[in-house]
DNA sequence: TTAGTAACTCACCAGTTAGTTACATTTTAA
DNA sequence: TTAAAATGTAACTAACTGGTGAGTTACTAA
């Protein structure tokens, strides 16, 4: 094996890029830390060196993931935006972070799959989602303006808005196989992405 | 190790009554065969005389499970309910197995993790789904009934009403804590259930 | 009885797995 | 300069894993 440059930062970084795509393609179980250790170039020993333990290097991950849609929210850039323009908005972002970051879509469902035990040991603050207040925010400020109905929850609608965003891509595959078509390519997103606004929007006004 | 009595179809019974309980809480990789055995009060060796290999187990598992959808909805009534009343029918339909079935929703989940890999190498009459049809003619009877919009396209309403609702129960477990709130209980899903039947609705009608 | 066979048990293997250790090399700081 | 800390390698281990060879038991039919 060729030597590696010394290079502490790099390698913690290498090890969690490496391990995001192992965790991503055969969740915690399935993954094998010979094979991050490969995917990495590294030797095994620093990732014990780096992260402790299997569990702890996924966590890891986890925290990572997270990371890159918060900030993809925090992204979102509400100025000028009202009630309806500004949903529509957190439903592009929705999608086009979903379309783009496959490993998120996948890490999620494992860590539901596993009842979110790994994400429960997770510090808070490590997990806001910005977007919920945008979400909560645009409910008000449509309720207020009388465009959506008064009656709306703001929970309820951030909850129809995820879910019915991400279904799209966790069961893609599952569906393209039943729809005898193919439900992942990127016509197929923008098609989706129209018709959940569209759905969310009927929903939400007036 | 207790003598098991003679017979095999109890035996076939129980190891795949254990098989889909290991797969879909641990899924293919991580399920193990000696804990399917023990599960089924079974010896290891039966399961390969009965099935093969794990892989072989897990298709059969697979067609199981998707056997269990295709005869929920296949008791769907649809006489006497028109457009409207037909859609919700079939949203409530979908929430009452879900809930009733959190081992379909995993094993659709781990079905998606792989790709589809195991589903696709299943022969496609055993993936007959009838609500496909049910929900086709519901549109079409609505279009024609003038209370839907004429524009829907039957498989974009299809694929909306499907992923609005399994995401509901697909990712409960991150969303419950992102929310700090149990959305996995009952009360939760029949809310959910409300504000689904009424998305939808709001998304198909005039 | 006897023989055939399906259902079953037991003990084992070859390969894999997470995690460890002995030791070599490089960097850092006094 | 040099000692210690950090970073690297490769070989190792104890436990586990899917799968199997060989033999046993219960039942049936001749």
């Amino acid at each position: 094996m060729s030597k590696r440059e010394r290079n502490a930062e790099q390698s913690r970084l290498d090890i969690l890029q490496a391990a995001e795509a192992e965790f991503a393609s055969k969740g915690l179980y399935g993954a094998r830390v010979d094979e991050i250790a490969a995917l990495a170039g590294i030797n095994k020993r620093m990732i014990y060196a780096y992260f402790g333990s299997k569990e702890a290097l996924y966590m890891s991950v986890l925290q990572a993931v997270y990371k890159r849609m918060e900030r993809a929210e925090a992204q979102l850039v509400a100025d000028g935006l009202g009630g309806r323009d500004l949903i529509g908005a957190v439903i592009d972002l929705y999608f086009d972070f979903l379309a783009g970051d496959p490993q998120f879509v996948s890490i999620v469902m494992w860590e539901n799959l596993n009842k979110a035990a790994y994400l429960k040991a997770l510090p808070v603050q490590d997990l806001e989602r910005p977007a919920f207040a945008y979400i909560r925010d645009a409910v008000a400020a449509g309720k207020a303006l009388g465009v959506f109905r008064p009656e709306l929850d703001e929970q309820d609608v951030a909850l129809s808005l995820i879910t019915a965003c991400f279904a799209n891509f966790s069961n893609c595959y599952t569906l393209s196989h039943l729809f005898e078509r193919d439900l992942c390519c990127a016509e197929q997103i923008e098609q989706r992405k129209i018709e959940t606004r569209a759905m969310l929007l009927a929903y939400l006004c007036l």
